[in-house]
DNA sequence: TATGAATGAGCATTCATTCAT
DNA sequence: CATGAATGAATGCTCATTCAT
């Protein structure tokens, strides 16, 4: 399973195996159940040499929560073409998403689960990645809107909320079809499209909904 | 913040401290960051006594999940009145789960990222109260659609995969609220409720969505 | 299996429950691996009690190794007719120790074993009774030899020797008959009989044997 | 008496030094009572490193007796020269057997008390050695039968039970001679071989004997 | 560049023992 | 006479980290 054992190598393909073994090992372990033995033997070196790369612990897990950032948000970039309308763009988005989570399960636990569950340092590693996320949504909902003549109903605050929400939506969406055998990224995207779009007042007849007096 | 350091309490009265102070540890550090000395102190009571009480660290940290479990389902039954008609009931119970979740932020931190992030047997012992959540949003929603008269269009899978989402939105949204000073749980339970009823296609006049061609 | 829990019993009694609860748990697991919770519990009693008529695990095990003790050299001297020949006594002592140690296994392995194996203070408690017995055995070979007109041949420190031997391998068989179904006391004292009578020469018609040169 | 504090050692020698300590200190304190720390600290090195090489303290252990069995028989091999008469046979094994068992008393403690009062499985390791043992002193009786011509009146299993006596006897006689100051292992080879060679009924002038009915 | 050798510090767990009632 | 409540002090074991080569 490890890769298989190469002397010399030039420090960039090293570390990209280590990071490799990282992100397996903190995904399916857990930051703290993962040792740094175990990381080591995974990728092939010995324990000094990731410590020479890496420098600690803490440093390796955010290399790798940094590298599984950057390979999201890129994915998702990649997913979506900016001059179309704003629910293709969405669309497009999600389904780059749920595509790369899936195809990524070891990372997207790393992001989701672990970076979040030990320490604020971590966590806030992730919450950049996550606002560059719900700043392009926010951005698309405004434009949606827009483009529907509604927005002067819409003030900022909302919107941000709304956002916030399909955003933890497709996270755990897509932690649910990891675990879940049988759902497909496209599955997940289109739920997840459906309820956004439609709501479920769309059952409804469009029978408003405002919340009662306290 | 440790309990008053008071001898010779019963064993009842011990025991719940041993939880308060778990759950808070559990909660803040995280399961394996969280050591039974840590805990033990924070208790105000030596560790044997834990032990003797709460058996293990495996143990005492299903007991914690039971109990904030427990409690967080306790509370949302008790926000809801069955005779109402299903939005009504809907919003009652995201209601009382923010805000039950903003006044317990470690039990949820406990429930909803530790549980989930260390190891299958404690999963599942969330996964039977998150069950039971889906399980009532999701005939929510059924009924819903039968007071509408729309229940033949929707098959089931479509609306397990909604409340799917809509649960998953409130979990994030929980954590997010309580990440995020001056979000009220009343705020959190509006937006969730205007997103879920309303939907985001309402902001584009009713413009229905479907997936393009793969 | 532990006494029945009778509530206000007169100490000696108490006592000795303790003490047949301590002697059968310090025999089967070992004087280190028996807690004295294990003790308390199979005695019926609770453990502060055990401290307040044992005072401590060591004067516990001392205890039990005393009381052994004291009924195993009461058992041999009951077994022996002091007015019968020299070899009649042997193979009576014999048989007695061999009945007792197959009727208290326990307690031979208090004896025997864990007595010999935690500290010189307690092996030194079970020297006291071995002495005694050592001292029976040198008695009957001087008496048996005297018997047969042969004592002036053997010096005294000879004979300690051979009764030292005769006791080995009394105590070695003993633990090895509890340890092998269907070898019965009977058996193991006239296996041993034999050998101490006949000797292996015997089985040379009666070739001498004198140490080589060294 | 430790090791003196050497850095650096290669990983074989460091091994010997660790079953060094082991051995002393579980020969002396008993398995239970010897410490990880303590058997570290007289080995010259921090405990890790014993886990790192030995693995656990049941894996210590069973090394332990391991090395010391092998030792011993290695020893008692030696020491017979298979080409003598079964009579030389005998003096020489028991020869090797005191000798050894005189210069490490605390590989025989080990061996004899430890490794039989502490678990099946530490048992089980010494029973091969012992079988080993003692089925050489069978064969070496029953040549010594055969040299005599007497062997058809010797039933196996008789033979069998003298050997277990005499291998049983020399194990009490090895650990009294390491307990009592000025017995060689000379003087204990010489009155085990007496016992066993002439028997006591040769001091009564070969008078037989036999059992008295029951 | 790369590693075998080594450790300080900490953790879950257990146990003999005591106090207050 | 008897016990529920409580703890100080180990103990086996692991891990992140470093040094010498």
């Amino acid at each position: 399973m490890g890769a298989v054992k190469t002397k010399r190598m030039p420090r960039a393909v090293r570390e990209q195996q280590m990071l490799d073994a990282a992100v397996q090992t903190f995904g399916q372990r857990g930051y703290m159940a993962a040792s740094m033995d175990d990381i080591a033997e995974l990728a092939g070196v010995s324990k000094p040499l990731v410590y020479l790369y890496l420098n600690s612990k803490d440093d390796l897990f955010t290399a790798c929560i940094r590298r599984e950032a950057k390979a999201l948000t890129a994915a998702v970039r990649a997913g979506v073409h900016p001059e179309l309308p704003a629910d293709r763009q969405l669309w497009e988005g999600l389904l780059a998403f749920f595509t790369h989570t899936a195809r990524h399960p070891d990372g997207w636990s790393v992001l989701h689960l672990q970076a979040r569950t030990h320490g604020e340092t971590f966590a806030a590693e992730v919450t950049a990645m996550r606002t560059e996320i719900v700043t392009f949504v926010t951005q698309l909902i405004a434009d949606a809107a827009r483009e529907a003549h509604r927005d002067p109903d819409l003030p900022d605050k909302e919107v941000a909320g709304l956002a916030e929400a399909l955003v933890g939506a497709a996270e755990s969406l897509a932690t649910w079809a990891n675990a879940t055998p049988g759902v497909t990224a496209r599955q997940a995207a289109a739920t997840l499209m459906n309820f956004a779009w439609a709501g479920l007042g769309d059952l409804m007849a469009g029978r408003a909904w405002s919340p009662p007096p306290a």
